[in-house]
RNA sequence: GCGGAAGUAGCUCAGUUGGUAGAGCAUCAGCUUCCCAAGCUGAGGGUCGUGGGUUCGAAUCCCAUUUUCCGCUCCA
């Protein structure tokens, strides 16, 4: 673990010292949880987040793409259960200032007591040997059934607290149950505070206190809100699907791991629309063909894994995770939830708007279910970086720091490198040049010895590097290497700009 | 948010009991012209994370604050 806390460091640094991210206002002191990317980092993200894109749109002519606004209609967030479901009531405890989820503390609370039913009626059961009657017991013992008003009541002021955002029915609930903190033992509590995981701000005039608006906290509700739109526009036959990248924003209490868990971040998500009953069949698909996504980056298959989630969601009935083996261990990627109607059924009924699909094969109407895929774009690129950063000692005895990328990710697709900087080498390689960048990223370089210039391309994951020298000007070929293998071949300049593009697409 | 550690040049780091900020690499200019980093000459670059305090004097001691990393917690 140390060494891979080691590596983590590692690739942090080559991915500032390179230019791939940059801690945000970095020059003030930088701001927590936020990165920018740079001038190599851009290229990287753009062709990842293309790469997807071609992956899910152009490959799929039942799925079209969108680019919905970042700021919604609030009542929006109502509908989805963010208003509720991101609003945390946090309690601290002052002598051990430890902090807590106040529901969190009186559903163990909850539980506790239920053990201590539980606990009676294992013992009564030994007592009665077979002739027990569990439910019988259960109804009459007068402790039992104190036991079990006494949850019910907590329940019932829990859900009413929660329901009525009433903080100080929250604090007064957990002192009226004499809930201890577990680490101090104490009662000592703060008053109970909202956290909302939605950033908010204002639109309009300020005069106004009924125009708070969110940042949204995921993008798929922009495409659910434009489903009937894209259906009827785009003349969409279920199943069918709607993809979105763009960002996202969530105030995380703790948001770590470099670019990991930011408090702005960017999904990459494909909402496939299918007809009720079949959501399952496509839950399964969209799991099966998102990992062949991930493979199809070169990454060995031990670096991932399925991740039930065995507690679902309000929305969803199945969700799976895609893990990624980070650096810090196996770690989200991307989500898979089947979401059922929920989303749909909850426009429809906070708008007022039919959202129904008419089915022409089985004559009849419904709301369509939704299965979500839904991945990390930073954290695509983080996997990405992390796995292609190699160290390695070469045959004669040196270093070399190369990004193993995937060639049709890579920032730079060619270095066109003159040999030396004199005997009109430059001016034939900058003919290359100019020919060649028409096409895809490239990077003209003349300064240093030509292995130094080499290397410079490896620690950025430049896939190929082009060579000019004295040969080329008497018989027009140059040499093309290869990152991984440093190997040279000599190639005729007319074949560069076809050759690179075709190794790129085979080569993974 | 709590606890721990750290913050000195673009990077990696040194800086003694408090006494005028250093190295290597990198960068830039010039020389060299060589197919896999580290040839030669020269130059630029730091109010030592920030703000206070103690002191004749603070990178060094004290306090606060901020950022990063690790653990806990959180992650619909």
């Amino acid at each position: 673990m140390a060494n891979n806390e080691e590596a983590f460091k590692k690739i942090i640094s080559h991915a500032k010292e390179y230019g791939f991210v940059f801690p945000s206002s970095e020059i003030y002191d930088g701001i927590s949880a936020v990165y920018d990317y740079g001038q190599q980092g851009v290229e990287l993200k753009n062709n990842i987040r293309q790469y997807w894109w071609k992956s899910m749109v152009q490959f799929h002519e039942n799925i079209v793409g969108l680019d919905s606004a970042i700021f919604m209609h609030p009542t929006i967030w109502k509908a989805s259960g963010h208003v509720d479901a991101f609003n945390d009531p946090l309690i601290d405890n002052k002598d051990s200032k430890k902090r807590y989820r106040a529901d969190v503390l009186v559903e163990d609370y909850m539980a506790k007591v239920q053990d201590k039913i539980d606990k009676e009626v294992e013992k009564a059961a030994k007592r009665f040997g077979e002739t027990f009657d569990r439910e019988q017991y259960v109804t009459t013992n007068p402790r039992i059934m104190e036991y079990q008003a006494r949850i019910d009541s907590a329940g019932q002021r829990l859900y009413k607290a929660m329901t009525d955002n009433d903080l100080a029915g929250f604090k007064q609930l957990i002192v009226d149950l004499e809930i201890v903190c577990p680490i101090s033992g104490t009662r000592n509590w703060t008053d109970v505070r909202q956290f909302n995981l939605m950033f908010s701000t204002q639109m309009g005039s300020l005069s106004e206190d009924t125009n708070v608006i969110y940042l949204r906290p995921e993008t798929a509700q922009g495409i659910f809100v434009n489903y009937i739109n894209v259906q009827k526009t785009g003349r969409m036959k279920i199943p069918f699907g709607i993809a979105q990248t763009g960002k996202a924003f969530r105030n995380e209490i703790v948001a770590r791991q470099f670019i990991f868990r930011m408090r702005e971040f960017e999904q990459m998500e494909m909402q496939y629309f299918v007809r009720p009953g079949e959501e399952l069949k496509w839950f399964e698909y969209w799991k099966a063909e998102r990992m062949k996504w991930h493979l199809s980056l070169g990454m060995p298959a031990s670096k991932y894994k399925f991740h039930n989630h065995e507690k679902l969601a309000h929305y969803a009935n199945a969700a799976v995770d895609i893990e990624f083996e980070f650096p810090f261990g196996f770690k989200e990627l991307e989500g898979i939830h089947s979401r059922t109607d929920f989303d749909l059924n909850a426009h429809q009924q906070f708008s007022g708007k039919k959202l129904q699909y008419f089915d022409p094969e089985l004559n009849e109407s419904y709301v369509p279910f939704v299965v979500e895929t839904s991945i990390g774009l930073d954290r695509t690129f983080l996997a990405i970086l992390s796995h292609a950063y190699t160290e390695e000692k070469l045959a004669d005895g040196s270093d070399r720091v190369v990004l193993r990328l995937p060639p049709v990710l890579a920032p730079i697709k060619a270095a066109v490198l003159p040999l030396v900087a004199k005997d009109g080498l430059p001016e034939k390689a900058r003919d290359i040049m100019d020919l060649l960048k028409i096409d895809y990223m490239c990077q003209y370089e003349e300064k240093d010895s030509i292995g130094r210039r080499y290397r410079r391309q490896d620690a950025i994951g430049t896939p190929y590097c082009i060579t000019i020298d004295h040969q080329t000007l008497e018989d027009n070929t140059v040499t093309i290497r290869e990152r991984d293998t440093m190997k040279q071949e000599r190639i005729s300049t007319d074949k560069i700009p076809a050759i690179i593009p075709e190794r790129i697409r085979t080569d993974k």
